[in-house]
DNA sequence: AACTCGTGGAT
DNA sequence: TATCCAAGAGT
């Protein structure tokens, strides 16, 4: 990937006039570079913002995300999506905490051991927290190499990935990794843009970019298609008692794992609420919704009612509307349901 | 290597 | 509306 070399110099003077002003950006701690990194994991920068801030507001420190209670630390996710992260974020917590004394630690090979950090993380950290001339390779860096480089190569594939980093590795600057690995996925986020539409007039990589120089932009990069979503239709039992509403916990692992949810089940014929050792009123129907997950679709109708009997099953709470403002993180799939479960609570 | 794991904005 | 897909990691 012989291309990439020319890009270097002019790349690094167009970040310097073109990088966004981001709250991470204005002060690299590696406290800071590390949530913002995780948090921007599959996600756009658009989203992390308000988190970021909130996060860094209840934990400033690793210590503090260390000690910081479950639940209040998945209501500081909540809406964000892969939940996941949040875990492996504080269990890479308490590992500086007790491996590394509560210090950040400052190889690439330490921070790469951390829960949650994988390859592309870890390079980024280490070049933009400790100035480690350390490739950092995401979707716009393969992009934006797969275009320069006018290779066709499916980016999606770990030999793609492991090709582009080797590339990197030979060229990226001593004195400026952590810029240059920035540049990289600032130029692909704000100009080197998916889908055959980049802004290649404004690009410092124009002048010797093959992709834009044969006309191929619109073809390359290659990616393998993906798997096509599944339907689930499934009921969503909103039930009431004396301003409360019933939640329960979703298990350990798998989607949305550890989250709660207003009680909701495949809609298969089975009469759950019986099934559930509910008084059975008769449920209306309270609405509809759809959500889509990256391999899920789920089909929603909501049924509901008020319960004559406040007992619930082991586990299950009721949630008034200061305690599911406050304290249960609800996944967004449920978003649609918020209004009617409000307007129900409302009435008391 | 293939699957799983959220969400919302852009097109 | 349908599809893509974003600063990926874990299993």
């Amino acid at each position: 990937m012989k291309e990439l070399e020319q890009l270097v110099i002019p790349l690094l003077v167009w970040y310097r006039e073109n990088a966004r002003v981001l709250p991470w950006r204005s002060d690299p701690t590696p406290y800071g570079v590390w949530i913002s990194e995780i948090m921007l994991q599959q996600t756009r920068v658009a989203a992390v913002l308000d988190y970021y801030r909130r996060f860094l507001e209840a934990a400033p420190a690793v210590a503090d995300l260390a000690a910081m209670p479950e639940d209040q630390l998945m209501k500081l996710w909540q809406g964000l999506g892969y939940y996941s992260r949040a875990r492996n974020l504080q269990k890479a917590a308490r590992q500086i905490m007790e491996t590394h004394g509560g210090v950040f630690p400052n190889t690439y090979e330490e921070i790469r051991a951390l829960s949650g950090v994988g390859d592309y993380t870890a390079g980024a950290i280490s070049s933009i927290a400790f100035h480690l001339p350390v490739p950092a390779v995401d979707g716009n860096v393969l992009r934006v190499a797969a275009r320069v480089c006018g290779d066709s190569s499916d980016i999606t594939t770990p030999a793609m990935k492991r090709k582009v980093t080797q590339a990197l590795a030979q060229i990226i600057p001593l004195e400026a990794p952590g810029d240059f690995n920035q540049a990289m996925m600032e130029l692909g986020a704000t100009v080197c843009l998916p889908n055959g539409a980049p802004l290649c007039e404004r690009c410092p990589a124009a002048p010797f970019c093959r992709a834009f120089q044969e006309g191929r932009t619109g073809e390359l990069p290659v990616k393998a298609a993906k798997k096509a979503r599944k339907v689930e239709v499934r009921t969503v039992y909103l039930l009431f008692c004396q301003g409360r509403v019933a939640l329960r916990r979703r298990g350990p692992r798998g989607l949305l794992a550890g989250l709660w949810e207003y009680p909701n089940e495949l809609a298969d014929g089975t009469d759950w609420p019986a099934s559930w050792g509910l008084d059975t009123v008769p449920l209306e129907r309270l609405g509809a919704g759809k959500h889509i997950f990256t391999h899920i679709e789920w089909h929603m109708t909501a049924m509901g009612g008020e319960l004559g009997s406040a007992d619930l099953p082991e586990g299950w709470v009721w949630a008034d509307r200061r305690e599911l403002r406050d304290i249960y993180a609800i996944p967004n799939a449920f978003q649609s349901f918020a209004q009617v479960v409000a307007d129900q609570l409302g009435r008391f």
